[in-house]
RNA sequence: GGUACCAUGGCCGAGCGGCUAGGCAUGGGUCUGCAAAACCUAGUACAGCGGUUCGAAUCCGCUUGGUACCUCCA
């Protein structure tokens, strides 16, 4: 019997606005697209956090027993820079700039991307295809399009009929917008424009003569338009239903509109069952954008290396802050916050470190099974992760009883709490401790280092030699090392 | 201008009709050569103004402030 037969998960659709009891299309297993990012620049912390909540939930889904294709793409082409008919192609424009090729440009970032999400502990996803590699099915779908009466070309071009789709269907049912108000309110026309309505979107653009991205199709050499892409790769890897359908929430309008349009008018019916949508982090109250220069760099903060951080964090705690809030709140990245996020991380790991020394009773005065009862209720309420926390520090507080002998658990009991607590920090929420993170080999030497330094101390603390004493742990300090003198002996830990 | 969303104690952040969220910081205490750390413990907040209700942070209305989308954005 798998968990998720036990478990009632509800998910809140954007589509309704609505939590939902969760129900995949095919008994024990999920099909799951999340939009991935387009590889034309670094990945920043903002679009970082879209990734790490649907690993989250990735992670949680597969804790329930059930079998997840999880898809998320790799946008290397047709992501326009805008919408107007001299809109470039973004990897094109970055190659032009660089002067260098167009999959330069792509691999550069494909490894960049990929890096850090390995350093945020992101599971890959199961899928991870390309816009390139994809051209074929795009060209096929828009025949189909087009077939169908959804689409008209012009020019060379491709365009969707938002119009005579919204007559059949309902466009703007995700956003809750509707079509009217939209072209009634739009900014100024775009004049020179091919579309025969500003709503409408590319499907094929004409390349012109100098685009270096280009492919041969029944309309001439062009290159796909954006939101294409996700509709053919969601349908080919997962069907053309499916159940969950991720992105960040600026993507909802226009593009996920879009491929609700797209799916519609190519197979008659919905693509998907749930839709999911994680929300911005911010930087000192502002989105994280890259062009406003309001952005962070993963790696800057790892390094320490910004102008808005006063120390370095590890991709855990950071990773550990996003948890702590629910993935559908905006999420203000500062200081602060992160410095407050990391010492209740470190209270954490410590009480895990302490779970596995703890002292043994035949009866237990704490109730486990309805610590780790409330910690899936948590997850199964919309994947409530700050909630989940607050259950991890119920249960620090737990462990610290017990250790000072004012609670007592059994075995069995203890057993399960540290399955429990193993469960829903590392394979769940996906934290590392700073062993893990450094890849532990590396803290050997200094280990031995540090035990014959925290040897020679307790010598000259046992002579009440002071100065020699405080002198080591002075400069232990100043060199990053802080000395902590417990019960037990002294430990210590590197900053 | 249009459409959403949000305003919670010093800070971050859950809750969304009745019960202490949690973390950080702060005060008090235990321990300690001193210090740090660790642990124990204290604090009762929901933008403003009306309304609904036996009861509202939670529902409704208005006001104020903020953010996002309507161009590219995770």
């Amino acid at each position: 019997m798998s968990l998720y037969q036990n478990n009632e998960l509800r998910i809140y659709n954007s589509m309704n606005g609505e939590k939902e009891v969760f129900q995949s299309i095919t008994e024990g297993r999920i099909g799951m697209y999340v939009c991935g990012p387009t590889v034309y620049s670094n990945v920043h912390l903002g679009n970082c956090r879209t990734f790490i909540s649907f690993d989250m939930i990735f992670r949680y889904l597969k804790h329930l027993g059930y079998k997840v294709r999880y898809v998320r793409n790799i946008t290397d082409a047709g992501h326009l820079t805008d919408d107007a008919d001299q809109g470039e192609d973004k990897i094109s424009k970055k190659a032009r700039l660089e002067k260098i090729e167009p999959m330069e440009v792509v691999q550069q970032y494909t490894i960049d991307f990929h890096t850090v999400m390995k350093q945020f502990n992101a599971f890959p996803p199961s899928i991870e295809p390309t816009a390139t590699g994809h051209i074929v099915e795009q060209i096929e779908i828009i025949k189909t399009i087009i077939d169908n009466g959804y689409a008209y070309e012009k020019n060379g071009s491709i365009y969707f009929d938002v119009v005579k789709f919204n007559k059949d269907h309902h466009y703007g049912k995700l956003s809750g917008r509707n079509l009217e108000d939209m072209m009634a309110n739009s900014r100024e026309l775009a004049a020179q424009s091919d579309k025969s309505n500003p709503a409408d979107f590319a499907l094929w653009k004409k390349a012109s003569p100098e685009h270096i991205m280009r492919w041969p199709s029944p309309w001439g050499d062009g290159f796909p338009g954006w939101h294409l892409e996700c509709t053919v790769m969601s349908s080919k890897y997962l069907g053309e239903t499916f159940d969950i359908h991720g992105g960040g929430m600026d993507l909802k309008f226009p593009h996920h509109e879009c491929e609700i349009a797209q799916g519609e008018a190519a197979h008659g019916h919905s693509p998907v069952n749930y839709w999911m949508h994680a929300n911005m982090l911010t930087l000192n109250g502002q989105k994280m954008s890259k062009s406003t220069g309001n952005s962070i760099l993963p790696v800057e903060l790892f390094t320490g290396d910004n102008d808005f951080m006063q120390k370095a964090f590890s991709p855990s705690v950071v990773r550990f802050f996003m948890m702590q809030a629910h993935y559908r709140s905006i999420l203000d990245f500062s200081n602060d916050a992160i410095l407050a996020a990391e010492k209740g991380f470190n209270r954490l790991t410590e009480a895990m470190k302490l779970m596995n020394q703890l002292p043994i009773s035949k009866t237990s005065s704490v109730d486990v099974a309805s610590w780790k009862s409330k910690c899936y209720a948590a997850m199964n309420d919309d994947f409530n992760t700050p909630i989940l926390v607050a259950e991890l520090f119920d249960a620090v507080k737990m462990i610290h009883t017990i250790n000072d002998g004012n609670a007592t658990i059994t075995k069995e009991d203890l057993d399960d709490l540290s399955t429990g607590m193993n469960a829903f920090f590392y394979d769940i929420l996906g934290l590392q401790n700073a062993q893990e993170e450094t890849g532990g080999s590396l803290n050997k030497g200094l280990d031995g280092a540090m035990k014959l330094i925290i040897d020679l101390r307790a010598t000259a603390r046992a002579n009440k030699d002071w100065s020699t004493s405080d002198k080591i742990r002075d400069e232990l300090a100043a060199a990053g090392i802080a000395l902590k003198d417990g019960v037990d002996g002294t430990s210590y830990s590197v900053e």
